[in-house]
RNA sequence: UCCUCCUUAGCUCAGCCGGUUAGAGCACAUGACUGUUAAUCAUGGGGUCCAAGGUUCAAGUCCUUGAGGGGGAGCCA
């Protein structure tokens, strides 16, 4: 490679050295200053070119959009917004962009456009920084695995098992889907299809994570999770990315710690490494956030990632968590749009209270009743609860959700019966219980929303590349 | 899926109680200018007012249905 990346060069002392970038033209100032950016980083190089020494018909083809070859001297800047610039000896055209028709203007677009533009929108400032941010994110949580001892284990994406009960689930098969093979009694036949038998994208690895911890100690996953659900809102996607780990002889107690450990351990990363693209996104939430009266301002994006890394989670149960509810003032002037009381499932309210209102911290809330959660979950002493934990965040709800899991054999196909879970296809997880069981815990971490809370995105459909949601699955 | 709001130029929006040729800023084109930072100034082109149906002398504006989008809720990560 001969041409250098802009990060590097903004970085580089000016000694008139000769050098060669390549980028995307962001704008072009009075026939003379090009904007220049290749991604690496979100400033721009400005180019400079002397529009007497270059030919009419180059000029004429930098437009916004169109993609360069520049080479020149790197020297000290005379303008004022910038340290370096390249004096341009030569301006090479690699691809043009039409400007009458090139859909991105030099201007502030509205999110909900960028959307239906998302093969172009990482060329934009913000979505640029939050893929930067992205890819931070998703390194610095493979990185808090390996360098505690964990492995990644790939689950399967395609699967027979749809016992977890996770949501709807997406159908993957091979049958004519006009004219399939039936049974004798008329259903579709499904022995037929390309496994012999009916199969769906996976909502989640964690009952083969669990295999993978009961054999290497300490797992992780990070994959692709499907939810067929028709869920419309700006927390949920049909395809997201889920980080599952799982561990051997770990309690609840420690789970806990691993999962605060492991969130702010993240956000420090990122705080570390994305110093530009987060004071972008920062000044960029704080002038939408202007448009809002005082009392909706929420904490600017860097005070509040810094506030969570800093600063303990708050631990309580699900029964004290209520108790605060039912004293609360929401609670007693009924201004809560659902009842409170023990045995139900935290509502959005519920859980925003606790964490905005009451502690203004995260939470990890513990010993959920044992109804409103899975069967898999380690059932407490007390025959109500089980060892369930919830990391509950601001803005975006629940971000983790996890257990210790049930390792005793008859606890756990009681409960199955209890909760009608078919035995027949978790043999293989029941096995894992009668051969060498163990204690052991997990949880499970929706990627997009860590994005989110970092970013400080509203929607999630923007921390993603190509966002899967009802009705859309253009790109 | 439910509640609610929205859909007018390439983008962001205005358009009053239904009334005669539907506007602005930005973008784009042409020209001027040339150390700019979302450059500036002048001029210009650009409209299936989301779709279908209805009410009316007259519909961008009112009504019905549908589509798409935002926000909230449910489900959840």
């Amino acid at each position: 490679m001969t041409h250098r990346k802009v990060a590097e060069l903004l970085a580089a002392a000016p000694t008139s050295q000769t050098v060669t970038v390549k980028g995307w033209v962001r704008t072009f100032r009075s026939n003379r200053f090009i904007a220049l950016n290749d991604g690496s980083t979100i400033h721009n190089v400005q180019v400079v070119v002397d529009f007497e020494q270059t030919p009419e018909a180059v000029l004429k083809r930098v437009t916004t959009g169109a993609c360069l070859a520049v080479t020149g001297k790197l020297v000290a800047s005379v303008g004022s917004g910038q340290a370096v610039e390249i004096q341009a000896e030569s301006v090479a055209i690699l691809g043009d962009s039409d400007p009458e028709k090139f859909p991105l203007q030099p201007k502030k677009h509205s999110l909900e456009f960028l959307r239906e533009k998302a093969h172009l929108r990482p060329r934009t400032n913000t979505f640029g920084a939050i893929l930067r941010v992205r890819h931070a994110l998703s390194f610095a949580i493979h990185q808090y695995f390996n360098d505690r001892g964990f492995y990644n284990l790939h689950t399967p994406i395609i699967t027979a098992s749809d016992a977890e009960g996770a949501g709807q689930m997406f159908r993957v098969t091979t049958l004519d889907p006009v004219n399939p093979p039936r049974t004798e009694a008329g259903a579709v036949d499904y022995r037929e299809d390309f496994f012999g038998r009916s199969t769906n994208l996976t909502v989640s690895g964690q009952l083969e994570g669990e295999l993978g911890a009961l054999a290497l100690g300490l797992i992780y996953t990070f994959g692709p999770t499907f939810r067929a659900e028709n869920s419309n809102t700006p927390r949920h996607l049909a395809e997201f990315w889920m980080i599952e780990p799982e561990m051997a002889f770990y309690d609840i107690h420690d789970n806990m710690d691993l999962a605060e450990d492991f969130v702010k351990t993240v956000i420090r990363y990122a705080l570390d490494r994305c110093a530009d693209d987060l004071a972008f996104l920062h000044k960029r939430l704080e002038e939408e956030e202007k448009t809002k009266p005082q009392a909706e301002r929420a904490l600017p994006l860097l005070e509040k990632l810094q506030f969570v890394v800093d600063n303990a989670f708050e631990r309580l149960t699900y029964t004290e968590a209520i108790d605060i509810l039912l004293k609360s003032k929401p609670h007693k002037e009924k201004k809560f749009q659902f009842p409170v009381e023990w045995g139900i499932d935290l509502q959005s309210e519920h859980e925003r209270y606790l964490v905005e209102k009451h502690f203004k911290k995260p939470v990890i809330l513990t010993g959920y009743p044992k109804d409103i959660k899975a069967f898999y979950m380690k059932q407490n002493p007390d025959g109500k609860t089980v060892a369930a934990m919830d990391v509950l965040f601001p803005g975006i709800g629940e971000i983790i959700g996890g257990s210790q899991r049930e390792d005793d054999y008859d606890k756990l196909r009681t409960r199955m019966a209890e909760m009608h879970v078919p035995e027949d296809g978790l043999w293989w997880y029941l096995e894992t219980r009668q051969f060498g069981t163990c204690p052991h815990a997990g949880f499970g971490l929706g990627f997009e929303r860590l994005v989110q809370f970092v970013t400080g995105m509203g929607n999630i459909r923007d921390v993603i590349p190509f966002p899967r949601t009802p009705k859309n699955a253009e790109f």
